[in-house]
DNA sequence: CCACGATCGATTGCATACAGTTGGTTCAAG
DNA sequence: CTTGAACCAACTGTATGCAATCGATCGTGG
């Protein structure tokens, strides 16, 4: 088993990112220690692991606070996340697919194969399509053999409450889509076709960040209230 | 006054950006407390942080090492950064230029050109250059608006001894070059060439990752001794 | 001579006590 | 009623002691 403090801070990234807690936020150290049932230095240590990876903020003397993302951040980040996966794309076309990862890919894909013939969309769809998706593009990043692009793509996804967001949304007709998408990003890396691989894969996630932006637009209404509300507590 | 945490963060930073521990090197915590006057705990503050940022490794139950960068990792960073520095000037380009960004370009690239005029090539003009460099790319990454695309290159450029190598092993023709490809950027950017400015920033930096990563294979060869002797020690 | 295992030193992990800072509240003066 | 300053409570920052773990060394058996 793992330290403490490692297991502090897996637990508590994952509820970062569940969306657990709103924007603006302000973890209370004792508070946290009481709840996990540890002592302040495993909570410190993972606050100060969080805030580095950017889901917390710091201020000295004052402690964290979980850090809002306005519509106009998750634009930021879906910018920067498309180029990346574009170049990883890209990477990949231009030195070719290990049997290994060809083989890992071709399974994702036969498996989003058969998600397309359920009738209607419901949270078991939403779940095993989330996974068929983080699998498919973690593997073609790690296809890529370049793990600095594999760190930063970790941490443009790191966005709370996002994966909710992304996934109960969704309908058919853009599982249908994406699965398309991922057929041809599949198809172009394979035929080498190196600018086709990194136009799609680009295009891909720029329009899965579009779709985001509209919902959390929607939600930003009514976030500023709790917001302000969880700062003034 | 910050806390004694966040100083021995940013002093711990800089000798490992400095270069002042080789690859490999396991910091002791007491060593270290004792070095800095203070006690572990503002160490292990500090030592969290910088594995989150990516400088340092750590094994639970061992403690931290200085994480060591082979040729091969200089290059996958630097293809992601000519990427991002790529994106970064075809989002300026897109949206154009604030006044207050115009104008600090523009001193840059004025105090750049009386550069030109030095006759030959001492530590003196690497550190004006680095300066220079420094300020052109920062201020052209803010004027993207993109804070996250800003956090990511910041991570990128986050090398230890990079800048070390990077200027001074520079030479006054490599010098002319780069600040031609600075002012072509700005010109690209006014006038709204959005590829072309793309491109250049790009392969500026491509360029000068190629020239890292030569330099830095003529130290990988004596770099692994070091390495396993910081280990063993 | 080699392989395996126990022991020991060194180092990290954790809890806790205490010190320092912040910002909110209260009280008094204008 | 407003303003300001002193006060206070709550929280974070730091030091330190002890527990737990790891790796190396030494010893023992094959």
């Amino acid at each position: 088993m793992a330290t403490r403090g490692v297991s502090v801070t897996n637990k508590l990234r994952e509820a970062l990112l569940g969306g657990e807690y709103a924007g603006g936020t302000r973890l209370n150290e004792v508070d946290l220690a009481d709840s996990l049932a540890v002592s302040r230095t495993p909570i410190r240590a993972a606050l100060s692991t969080l805030a580095a990876e950017g889901l917390l903020e710091y201020r000295p003397n004052s402690g964290y606070a979980v850090k809002s993302f306005a519509a106009k951040d998750i634009e930021g980040i879906y910018v920067v996340r498309a180029n990346l996966e574009g170049l990883g794309a890209r990477l990949v076309a231009q030195q070719g697919l290990s049997d290994l990862h060809r083989g890992l890919l071709h399974k994702v894909l036969t498996e989003s194969e058969e998600l397309q013939n359920v009738e209607d969309w419901n949270d078991e769809v939403s779940d095993v399509w989330r996974d068929l998706n983080d699998r498919f593009h973690n593997t073609l990043i790690e296809a890529s053999g370049n793990s600095h692009l594999a760190m930063m793509l970790r941490k443009s996804r790191a966005i709370p409450l996002l994966n909710q967001l992304k996934f109960r949304w969704f309908d058919l007709g853009t599982l249908a889509r994406a699965h398309d998408d991922h057929c041809q990003i599949f198809a172009a890396i394979t035929g080498g076709q190196v600018v086709r691989a990194e136009s799609i894969a680009s295009e891909h996630v720029y329009r899965s960040g579009q779709r985001i932006i509209e919902h959390w637009r929607k939600m930003d209404t009514r976030k500023p209230v709790a917001a302000a509300k969880a700062r003034a507590a």
